[in-house]
DNA sequence: GTAGTTACTTCGCCTGTCAAAGTATATTTT
DNA sequence: AAAATATACTTTGACAGGCGAAGTAACTAC
């Protein structure tokens, strides 16, 4: 695992979400969408991102269907659904509470006497 | 897993050497230390907490000792080390960047066409 | 023809989290 | 005095997410 994959690790179907929250898009467009997003700094890794693609259909957040390039590899593109968009935006919020109770816990405070 | 702690995760490291910057401590302070200052949302579990203790200590990033406690339940004091300040430095690096990376990918752009 | 790109899939290991149960001492309540 | 509660630490075992590795398959470029 690289230095900042684990602390992204839990982020993963937001960040899915979030892309297909732009429009329908398959695996390996999200995976170069968010490289590239990033700089280059950081990417999902495949095994990671399909993974997480099976964890959010059969929890009815995502959908799937081939296809139909007449040229090219198949491709399986991925919608989100309406309770994927309510899932998002609660992972959204969730994200701020996290964000604030870690600034308030990781920087240090006045030492204690 | 309560929803924000698996967000947390992979902080945990950064939250105890945190705690230690400000002054030796032991678990069960931690903990409570941990619990008020985020207001009781989060709270570190036991069976965690002694985890991270053990993982960092043989990482050589903290220092346990026993307290001299006369009375009560005796405590394993911890104490972080040159190289757990130094540790903490880098996490706390590693989190500008994390965070920024989750900005970056989890708010919604525009749509593609 | 073979090396590279696009694209998806499965397997199995690793790591961090945590519920649960246990140990031990001191204090408070009944 | 017994029981309950608080302090404080430890171990075990299970689970979930991440991911390296290897494989499948079709097309593209040299």
């Amino acid at each position: 695992m690289s230095i900042t994959s684990d602390l992204i690790r839990g982020h993963t179907d937001t960040i899915v979400l979030s892309q297909l929250m732009s429009g329908d898009s398959y695996g390996y467009e999200i995976n170069k969408v968010v490289a590239e997003r990033t700089g280059g700094v950081f990417e999902l890794k495949e095994a990671t991102l399909y993974t997480a693609f099976r964890r959010l259909e059969s929890a009815h957040l995502i959908e799937s269907y081939w296809g139909d390039e007449q040229t090219g590899a198949r491709r399986r593109y991925y919608r989100i659904t309406p309770n994927g968009r309510e899932a998002y935006k609660r992972l959204l919020n969730e994200w701020q509470i996290a964000k604030s109770i870690l600034e308030t816990l990781i920087h240090v405070k006045e030492s204690r006497t």
